[in-house]
RNA sequence: GGACGACUAGCUCAAUGGUAGAGCAUCGCGUUUACAUCGCGGGGGUUAUAGGUUCGAAUCCUAUGUCGUCCACCA
């Protein structure tokens, strides 16, 4: 044998990838043989501003698994590969390297920074599909997508006009989360709370004189926000208040713009709160402008876009910032002898989910999609598939919080004040589409819909749509279980008539060893392409499998990738001796490798753990416990083959054992391709068999 | 404030009602036709706590605690 004594991945990987994208096998165009059933899985398509990290190097070693399993079972694999234009996202990174040469992107202006955009996007944008790569992912490069080459634009139009006619689409004035350094609307999904330390204010407004209460000259409100008293239309009271119920129907005057306000009852007021009574501010809260609304109050904004005070508030505010005004504010009305005493207070600040500017909600002309979980709507679809058992998750208990979110969906604002992105498809809107709205398009844009619109210009086959869709299985991390499959879910429905894919399994979030989430920022991240230099791809792979164990977070531990590498090494040199072994005895046929009426009870034993492990390995994979698989993988090559099995026949083996032993490392080759597809196909090419196939990759997986 | 999950050997995790296991770490022995990235063997656990159900509980139930994730309009 020409083998190495110890498994050097670098010799290996590189140049099996690239015999493999030569055989055209990754394509199921050009698989061998009658495959008549398809297997699809599309590639959650990650942001082109990122690198690859730990969540997806799991997801690619999970879909690829499945992938290379299902290929070996003879079925029409595609595993469908893409980036994401990321809208918001990719314009902030633009946008600081931007500043790293002082300029901004009105410097620039709007053509000439989507232009350093596409730059960016040409740029970075393939590096993660390298990266991919490197993994050892088997998709169809030739059916690369992005969520804004040529042909998904039109789908993405199409969609927008679909909807549009068919009353879905509206526009509409509404409080909206607005971050001031984006410059953009976001959605309720795309800001963070954090915990910060502030101030509750108790300010007093002064009940209007003409009023015939007695004994009480103030009302006070509790508020963190005194900032926003000046676009208030009311202080409200729950209306069960026995401390206020004299009060309601009077007026107060508002200080410091001394203008009359009424008092007014509303359930959504909370009786144990501050003082029970709160300011009414419809413009910047979302809350009160449901108050608002309903009591007719009008609005006010007094904040604008920048975050300043606008010239609907009093002169001595103007222009100033949030906080600015804030202080001053706070001492106008100290002076006045309206403060009553202010509280240490702990609460949750809404954050740019990309930037982590304090985002504020202000009034705003948006495009929304209407997601009503009732009469057909949207969101009712989206909850059918799911009840109805047409779609599963695993593990199931995602469920609930999907069905929990779709219930009470508010309708979705799909617009968005930046420059990258899907321009809205109607005469005199400078907006972009919310990048999830294009991503919600992802399994069936990718194959080419809509038909009609020549979207299948390029990449995707003619038939592709028919072939591939509904797609077979989505894996993808939990924190975008509504922003991105809930809406791929109706969308499906919607467009296609079709679920879009029939089982959703929300991958394990890999943890710090601490538990604690991986965070660039903070450093506690694990860069996958330094484990795949140190370990190897399929050492990485396999550490990576094997900690995925139900649906539990994985507190990643290095020396998992370790024992892959290890373990690689174990099978290179079984592999080592048994191919010498078989050498000796010139074994040239898979199919009659053995003569199965001269076997000894060793013989015998390791025949039926063989049979048993493979059993084992496709129960797991069906049902995505790919740690199971793994762990029964090692146990038995490892110690079943190499410590029991391999060790009895040196000593005592059978007539047969030669040729067991060559059959039964043959079989193990294809069980443990999926986990580490590198080393078995290079130890395949290496294996004598006169009827073996090309590659290991299109093998018939035993049974 | 809700929902969900975790808590088992020093570490990371298995074991879903029947005498608690693996890998790593640790200790001892060992170079026999692949592999020292190895082989053989040992030590190490009142399964977070308190109750309950059961012939029998790591496993089921109830509380408590700690940690984590997601959701949420308490100003």
């Amino acid at each position: 044998m020409e083998l190495s004594k110890a498994y050097d991945p670098k010799q290996v990987e590189d140049k099996i990838y690239k015999l493999w994208q030569e055989s055209g096998f990754f394509n199921p165009d050009y698989l061998p043989g009658k495959r008549k059933k398809s297997y699809t899985i599309v590639v959650p398509p990650p942001n082109i501003t990122g690198v690859l990290h730990m969540g997806h190097a799991l997801n690619l070693t999970v879909q690829d698994i499945l992938i290379r399993w299902k290929r070996l079972q003879g079925f029409k694999t595609l595993w469908l590969p893409g980036t994401d234009h990321a809208g918001i996202a990719t314009q902030n990174v633009v946008e600081k390297e931007l500043k790293k040469e002082g300029l901004s992107r009105f410097d620039l202006g709007k053509e000439k920074f989507i232009e350093r955009v596409w730059q960016w996007k040409e740029k970075y944008g393939n590096i993660i599909l390298e990266q991919f790569k490197k993994m050892g992912s088997s998709m169809d490069w030739s059916r690369t997508r992005f969520t804004m080459d040529e042909g998904y634009t039109l789908a993405v139009k199409a969609a927008f006009l679909h909807y549009y006619e068919k009353g879905l689409i509206y526009r509409g004035k509404r409080v909206v989360n607005w971050c001031p350094r984006c410059q953009t609307s976001l959605s309720d999904l795309e800001i963070e709370f954090k915990e910060e330390k502030g101030k509750l204010w108790y300010i007093r407004y002064p009940i209007d004189q003409k009023s015939n209460i007695k004994n009480q000259k103030y009302v006070t409100v509790a508020t963190t926000r005194p900032e926003t008293m000046l676009g208030d239309m009311a202080v409200a009271v729950n209306p069960k208040d026995e401390r206020y119920k004299n009060l309601v129907g009077q007026n107060v005057v508002l200080p410091l713009v001394n203008i009359e306000i009424p008092i007014i009852a509303d359930r959504l007021v909370d009786l144990e709160f501050g003082t029970g009574a709160v300011k009414v501010t419809p413009a910047h809260d979302l809350v009160d402008a449901d108050i608002g609304f309903r009591h007719k109050l009008g609005i006010k904004q007094v904040i604008d876009e920048r975050g300043k005070i606008t010239k609907d508030a009093p002169l001595p505010y103007q222009g100033l910032s949030v906080l600015e005004a804030r202080e001053k504010i706070i001492s106008d009305l100290q002076n006045l002898g309206l403060l009553e005493k202010v509280e240490d207070y702990i609460h949750q600040i809404p954050k740019c989910y990309r930037c982590n500017t304090t985002i504020e909600l202000i009034p705003s002309e948006q495009w929304f999609l209407k997601m009503s979980a009732q009469g057909g709507g949207l969101a009712e679809m989206a909850i059918k598939a799911v009840k109805s058992g047409k779609i599963k998750f695993y593990p199931k208990n995602f469920e609930k919080p999907y069905l929990e979110w779709l219930k009470n969906v508010k309708d979705w604002c799909i617009s968005r004040q930046i420059w990258w992105g899907h321009k809205i498809p109607i005469e005199g809107s400078e907006d972009v589409l919310d990048t999830w709205f294009s991503s919600a398009l992802w399994p069936f844009a990718t194959l080419g819909w809509p038909s009609s619109a020549k979207a299948t210009e390029g990449k995707a086959q003619k038939n592709d749509l028919q072939n591939f869709y509904p797609t077979d299985v989505l894996s993808t991390a939990r924190d975008i279980l509504n922003l991105w499959v809930s809406r791929m879910i109706f969308s499906g429905m919607e467009f296609m008539k079709k679920i879009p894919f029939s089982r959703v399994y929300i991958h394990p979030t890999v943890l710090t060893k601490e538990g604690k989430r991986m965070s660039k920022s903070l450093g506690t991240g694990i860069d996958p392409i330094l484990l795949i230099d140190k370990y190897g791809a399929d050492a990485t792979r396999f550490g990576i499998a094997f900690q995925i164990m139900g649906g539990q977070d994985i507190k990643f531990l290095e020396d998992n990738i370790m024992m892959g590498k290890k373990f690689c090494n174990k099978v290179w040199n079984a592999s080592r001796f048994v191919l010498f072994q078989s050498g000796q005895n010139k074994i040239e046929n898979a199919k009659s490798a053995f003569n199965s009426k001269n076997l000894t009870p060793a013989d015998k034993k390791i025949l039926k753990s063989l049979e048993e492990t493979i059993k084992f390995i496709d129960k797991s994979f069906d049902s995505f416990e790919f740690g199971q698989a793994a762990h029964r993988v090692y146990e038995f090559f490892w110690h079943d083959f190499c410590d029991s099995y391999i060790e009895i026949s040196k000593k005592e083996g059978g007539k047969e054992s030669k040729n067991v032993l060559a059959f039964v490392l043959f079989s193990s080759l294809k069980i443990l391709h999926p986990f580490v597809p590198f080393i078995t196909e290079e130890i395949y090419q290496n294996f004598p068999f006169k009827d073996k196939q090309k590659f290991l990759m299109v093998e018939n997986w035993p049974k």
